[in-house]
RNA sequence: UGGGGAGUCGCCAAGUGGUAAGGCAACGGGUUUUGAUCCCGUCAUUCGUAGGUUCGAUCCCUACCUCCUCAGCCA
């Protein structure tokens, strides 16, 4: 699998802070808010940023941004170390948090004050909002911005004293209420919020906001390229501003990449969070989602998702990618470390008529890994196919069962189909089938058998429940367009359970236990409800590339 | 209509003054006891449009077009 990196612009930056001497070692950060469950768009900057630091022989930290305790939890926040550590990377010591930084956050805002560059608001915020001006007109002074340095210092002291209600102060960067770029409008940089927070309790009533914290943290962990999505490239003057104007040695760069949008899928926590809580899906783990965890439980790989990370690449357009890209990620792991085994999904009744002398024969796990083992394939008078795999009036090109036709059973013999019984409306509900003896392990004489098929020993298999995912969409991009609810293009059968077979040999197979469905696809028992031996559950991670449907339509 | 960005093959994406990488998809063909895998081959005289500079432009300049993004005491 994975190359040589592919070139990008932030590579090149690199490189050439590198050649010239102004880095001599390279350190990134990955720093989400544990406010939700990642996802795939985070899996791209995890990769992103883990590589990076990987590749370069650098560091990448993993920093929580938990400066708005009122929506974040321990919960996810250790789902998300949970999930750095499953697509496979380290960070660098021990896990930062921006809170770890609050008392020396808040050492810097004195210093604005005193410099005069940060003073106590008292406006609420609809009226900020009133003065803010708007995209076209500029912003006005607060009466309150020609605070004294004394007052100032007071006020915020107070302020973090717990001597106002939450919501009625708020300290700002004084920078320009004139300024073209409305983030530095005088940008609130603390407000009074009394919320238990997940690290420092009841400590603090006082948070910083993401501009003013984000930009001091990446100095204090010495990050030298401070990589997030374009949505932020408004606020890189913002970053160096604050930086510019405190004690620090440290000034981080900001470098911008586009954001990922995954066709069928969407990637707003805030959407994701309402099919969790509408119940459209049953978690944020539910198969369908694409969370990091869903896509885990799905049977996506770690390494399946980064050579997904790679082909895609970074860049600064946007980009809308096909899942065929994803998909052929996934596939191309799975095709290298999934054992194979054989399974029916929606089985069709067949019995042997000449089976008296037959034998079971041994195949192997991997066609072209002969150290995964091999099995015992065993075959019966009675045995179940799929039900598609035979058809009374075959379309043309057809090579799989037909009433008087010849198919090879996989790893056994070439079979004739010679009978078939119905059910009093027609359907077909068995099938009279006789075998070629002459053909265990070898081709049969003066004709050709193209088809094969595979089945499964009536008496040998075990029952199973077979999860088959479809994308949750029905459309490309259900958020294309905002007046349109994505709700609305909820694919109805994105999921279906069935009762199928599966062969004996994976009876005791762990949760998370990747296998192929020869001929059916990859398949991936439940991380959650899958039990060895007493409730076998797999779950479809992607149907195998399938030529034959591709020329049916 | 203010600011900041982006436009290279169906989808991603390199290249950034010397004559368009690669991947995915697609399409042909070969191997095959998975219509899978694997292998071979095909797939942008052209880089949003129009001018200009240059021996030479996707790359530099000018104008225009299209799309994205910013008015949280969210991140």
């Amino acid at each position: 699998m994975s190359t040589t990196p592919t070139s990008n612009f932030i590579r090149t930056i690199i490189d050439a802070d590198l050649a010239s001497g102004k880095h001599s070692i390279i350190v990134t950060r990955f720093p989400p808010e544990p406010n939700g469950y990642l996802h795939v768009g985070h899996a791209k900057s995890i990769c992103l940023n883990f590589g990076l630091a990987e590749d370069y022989r650098g560091k990448c930290n993993l920093r929580f941004d938990d400066t708005n305790p009122e929506k974040e939890s321990n919960e996810y926040a250790q789902s998300i170390q949970d999930d750095v550590r499953w697509l496979g990377f380290q960070w660098d010591g021990e896990v930062r948090w921006a809170s770890d930084y609050f008392e020396q956050l808040y050492g810097f805002a004195v210093e604005l004050i005193e410099k005069g560059l940060a003073y106590v608001e008292d406006l609420s915020a609809e009226e900020m909002r009133e003065y803010r001006g708007t995209l076209t007109q500029p912003g006005k002074n607060s009466p309150y911005r020609d605070r004294s340095v004394a007052e100032n210092l007071d006020l915020f002291a107070r302020m973090r004293a717990g001597e106002f209600a939450d919501g009625a102060r708020v300290l700002r960067a004084k920078i320009d209420m004139a300024s073209p770029n409305i983030n530095l409008r005088d940008p609130a940089i603390y407000r009074i919020r009394r919320a238990h927070h997940i690290r420092t309790g009841d400590a603090w009533c006082i948070y910083p906001m993401y501009d003013y914290t984000h930009c001091i943290s990446d100095a204090l962990e010495g990050i030298t390229h401070s990589i997030c999505t374009l949505e932020f490239e408004d606020h890189r003057p913002l970053y160096d501003w604050v930086l510019d104007n405190i004690t620090i040695a440290c000034h981080p760069r900001q470098y911008e990449f586009s954001r990922l949008e995954l066709h069928y899928t969407i990637t707003s926590k805030r959407k994701l969070l309402q099919l969790v809580n509408e119940q459209k899906v049953s978690g944020w783990d539910d198969p369908r989602m694409p969370t990091i965890q869903g896509m885990r439980r799905r049977g996506y790989t770690a390494a399946g998702l980064r050579e997904f990370a790679r082909r895609i690449g970074v860049s600064r357009s946007e980009n809308s990618v096909d899942m065929a890209i994803m998909e052929g990620a996934i596939r191309e792991d799975l095709e290298a470390r999934a054992p194979r085994v054989m399974a029916v999904i929606n089985p069709l009744k067949v019995t042997l008529t000449n089976f008296e002398g037959a034998t079971s024969r041994e195949a192997d796990f991997h066609p072209n890994h002969p150290e995964f083992g091999k099995r015992i394939v065993p075959i019966s008078a009675s045995l179940y196919i799929e039900a598609d795999d035979f058809a009374e009036a075959p379309p043309p090109g057809w090579k799989r069962l037909t009433l008087g036709g010849e198919v090879r059973l996989r790893h056994s013999y070439v079979m004739r189909c010679d009978e078939v019984i119905k059910d009093s409306s027609g359907n077909v509900i068995e099938l009279l089938c006789s075998i070629d003896h002459a053909t265990l392990g070898k081709n049969p004489e003066g004709r050709k058998v193209k088809g094969v098929i595979h089945y499964l020993s009536c008496e040998h298999a075990i029952p199973a429940e077979i999860r088959l995912y479809d994308r949750l969409f029905t459309v490309a991009e259900p958020d294309a367009d905002r007046e349109i609810d994505f709700c609305n293009y909820l694919n109805p059968e994105s999921l279906k359970v069935v009762q199928g077979w599966v062969e004996a040999s994976v009876k005791d197979a762990a949760p998370e236990t990747h296998y192929q469905f020869e001929r059916l696809g990859y398949f991936c028992t439940d991380r959650r409800d899958h039990q060895p031996v007493s409730r076998p559950v797999f779950n479809r991670t992607v149907t195998l590339k399938d030529s034959w449907t591709k020329e049916q339509s």
